[in-house]
DNA sequence: TATTGTTATACTCTATAACTATA
DNA sequence: TATAGTTATAGAGTATAACAATA
């Protein structure tokens, strides 16, 4: 007797109850490896291509830049990346991985891509490819649909 | 120059940015309904299946018990939801949406099924089935895909 | 003993304003 | 003036322990 029905014709609701499902498992599978999922992907993108400013991670992953520097701190601190300051401008500073943050990042890689493809052992390649497409198609679509929602008369102010 | 190819690959990675770009279009949609996505969540299975104690409510939402009561204070509040004394026990509130909850509930539906309709736009109509299918699989796999994480041997204990 | 609703609490994630040092 | 990194802060969302009333 499921009585999220109406619920289930919004994508929007089905995202979500996937991604706040999946969301723990992934903690689980990197927390042995001392990480979270933004570090992870700061640690992703700055060994898949080293020398990014903290800007150009901020915005590669949609995170705030306020919100990056306590994440770059802790990968600082564990030895798995390093700040130097860039050539030309001395306010901004270049991320490296370190050998122990590359070997370390393969580690946790591995993990994680073992743990994500479980997620979708039901399905078939075609079908995950699809599910894949049909997430970008959404994730691009998302502002873009924002704008049309100006207009609303149906205006309540309850908390 | 996208960075961040390597997360591509991941789809847990794709489910969490489509998400949240998701996610702030849905709150911009409903604020002028005076709800959010967890108030507008629980009007509607209030409203489908009148009737539901708040135990079986965060079931059906997978949300836990506490984290409801302020939810349902705030659509009690609001006049669109109504907690009475279950007949046989006493211990539990059945939730009845007021008319002006159903009213109400259905116009907040529209404006985010219609939002939701954007989403999708460049998709066709079996695209967003697979899509659809695929988020189900990944939401159903979720809890079984943690249990074979268990044995980890890279353990850091950084924060 | 177990369950329903509740309170209190804590932790994470996210968003914004404002500061500093540089450009 | 504008930008990079930072600090502080506030707001959601989520999770757990523990209590009173009732079963």
């Amino acid at each position: 007797m499921s009585t999220d029905r109406d619920l289930r014709t919004l994508v929007g609701y089905n995202l979500q109850r996937a991604q706040t499902a999946v969301m723990t498992g992934v903690n689980k599978t990197l927390k042995p490896f001392g990480l979270r999922r933004a570090t992870y992907s700061v640690l992703s993108v700055v060994v898949e291509t080293p020398g990014l400013r903290q800007v150009d991670v901020s915005e590669v992953l949609a995170i705030e830049r306020p919100n990056l520097v306590q994440t770059i701190d802790s990968l600082e601190k564990a030895g798995w990346i390093t700040r130097s300051r860039a050539e030309g401008d001395r306010r901004a500073y270049e991320l490296y991985p370190t050998e122990a943050g590359r070997t370390h990042y393969a580690k946790a890689h591995a993990a994680l891509s073992a743990f994500d493809k479980r997620l979708t052992a039901a399905l078939d390649q075609a079908a995950v490819w699809a599910l894949i497409d049909g997430l970008n198609a959404v994730e691009a679509a998302g502002p873009s649909a924002e704008l049309a929602e100006d207009r609303r008369d149906d205006v309540v102010q309850t908390t």
